[in-house]
DNA sequence: CTGAAAGCGCTAACAA
DNA sequence: TTGTTAGCGCTTTCAG
């Protein structure tokens, strides 16, 4: 966009003064008179003067932006968490570029490519469902580019993560449907591979096991995609329906997941609560207008994006190497609503 | 991000030859044999070599990126908009820059001045719903940026546009209300400033007259905030509740005011449809799951995505100044659900 | 206090 | 076919 942009080589000229001098000037140097300085700087006010901040990367060897990449932003959780990702970078003079991987291993590899084409300072990711393998970051990480992690982490890896308190918000919702009475509690959840579905898991798990209650493994469902294909939720929800002992409450944990799976209970004409209670991972701000009304598990998502960028700035900004890393976990919320409070209803 | 990285020079070294003869070699110039061709192109794969898109930029004037100004990402249309400009954007080498308005005319105005510092090739925006004044995208419009307005467009500045059909869906919409046996048919909306919301009111406006109804002033209510402000929404359904000859009906005008006047409805333990029907513009995913399901006029966002982003390319990559411009208008499509269907509730 | 000049990595006009 | 060189706009030594 240099549509007849002024640059420091035209105030110079028409000050009658050298690039250098303007150039200081503009940063307000020590090296400068107040005078000239005050020149300058009124004849770049008055010309509506912007430094080129490609210009400025060139010369600098950084960019002042950052990457993000996420499955996909059109899910509550992520836009709250981007939000809360740009409340910070923008005042701190970084912006942002959102790449999306629709939940695939090779769009992943291929946006942090294309970040890095792009020079970003940074990569704040959550990983896909499809990641196991995070050799693309690795490498990557190991050359010096910061990357902090959040929501979907590897251990592979060590710097900054950001997390929700999965497996305590998983215990709690669990403990929540074993209080409310129910006993055969399934569990939906995305693939194994990725870090918050062991974590929600054993939060489920240990909930199960306080109270005496053996783990049963025709009750864990895996979506591969995380829910994206319909088909992996009809065909968990069928083999869940028709099991024998057939559960009486659906502990989901993901925002896909759980919003799925009511729709396709609802089409089943199963009844929530009565035939089968439901409670899961969601950040929708519909979940009381729903039918039933949802009872979630919330994560905070707009910290979980501060946090993040936050301690990306802190490596990006660090005079020296970091080392010492930090995993911050923030708590959950849970929210009882209908869905899994037979007493409840109206 | 210039950690280790390799540059043209290095390459130049490494094989003796020129940095002019590697720049061209790797750019696949006649003017190099193929034989050099085949020595720089190797030897830059197998160290890595990434060409420095700061320095291209620089060097050649724009950027390759392009920025999107929207009231926030945080909402179903706008995250389905983003997802088509960027799958056309990221094949044609642009990368994207969302901003938020946040609906504030203060941030949009600041967002857009970011933009050009950040030596964005073009914007892609919808106007927040406080802008009545665009001088501030007139100026950067004239000075010659590529601007494409979509959703909520400026009848002042001339350039490619692309709408959903507001008219149509709006007409369409109170054409079933009334087709259903509504005959008093409120209008909750946004801002009278913004386009959609006049293209709205007036779809409204001609199917009322189409049917001999005469418009009723009482019955349309404008939220400022878009919807931002619970208490406007609050305020709205209250007068609209109190009102003698209250209405049968509820027609809202979008995503945040259709799914907020819901909520409240609900929570007023106002029993739709039988006290009152509603049907609103939407994209939300879970109008089937809502309570009770939600009748919803349905905006092609991803198509819209597209056709702004293309446009917008267009514009940039053009040789010649555009002087003609388009204004693309996208069928919208009307779900029926329960919200508005007497006869269908179940 | 001010200016000349080099250089960030790349492209491209021109020379050889 | 290859090389030399200037320059994109800016910062930053180093001289003056």
């Amino acid at each position: 966009m240099n549509f007849e942009a002024i640059t420091i080589k035209d105030i110079a000229t028409a000050l009658g003064l050298s690039v250098s001098t303007v150039s200081k000037a503009l940063s307000d140097s020590y090296e400068i008179s107040e005078k000239t300085k005050k020149i300058v700087i009124e004849y770049a006010e008055e010309h509506n003067y912007r430094p080129n901040p490609i210009a400025k990367s060139l010369k600098q060897g950084n960019s002042k932006s950052i990457g993000i990449v996420v499955s996909t932003i059109d899910n509550q959780f992520f836009s709250q968490v981007i939000n809360g990702i740009e409340s910070i970078a923008y005042s701190k003079g970084y912006n942002v570029i959102i790449t999306q991987t629709h939940e695939s291993f090779e769009l992943e590899a291929l946006n942090v490519k294309h970040l890095t084409y792009r020079s970003v300072d940074g990569i704040l990711i959550s990983l896909s469902t499809e990641t196991s393998d995070v050799e693309h970051l690795k490498s990557l990480h190991k050359k010096g580019l910061p990357i902090v992690f959040f929501d979907r982490i590897s251990e592979e890896i060590n710097t900054h993560k950001v997390i929700a308190d999965n497996f305590n918000g998983a215990f709690e919702g669990t403990q929540h449907l074993l209080d409310s009475g129910y006993k055969r509690i399934a569990h939906i959840t995305s693939s194994p591979d990725i870090s918050i579905t062991r974590e929600r898991l054993k939060g489920y798990t240990k909930a199960l096991e306080d109270r005496g209650i053996a783990f049963n493994e025709d009750y864990v469902k895996y979506c591969m995609h995380g829910g994206r294909d319909l088909d992996e939720i009809k065909s968990a929800l069928n083999d869940l329906l028709t099991i024998e002992n057939r559960p009486d409450a659906i502990f989901t944990a993901s925002d896909r997941i759980t919003t799925t799976t009511l729709l396709l209970l609802q089409q089943m004409k199963v009844k929530i609560p009565d035939e089968i209670a439901l409670l899961g991972f969601t950040n929708t701000q519909l979940a009381d207008a729903l039918n039933p009304s949802l009872s979630t598990i919330y994560q905070p998502g707009f910290e979980i994006g501060k946090n993040a960028i936050e301690m990306l700035i802190s490596i990006i900004e660090s005079k020296r190497p970091v080392t010492e890393f930090e995993t911050r976990v923030l708590p959950t919320q849970l929210y009882i609503r209908n869905s899994s409070s037979p007493a409840k209803r109206d």
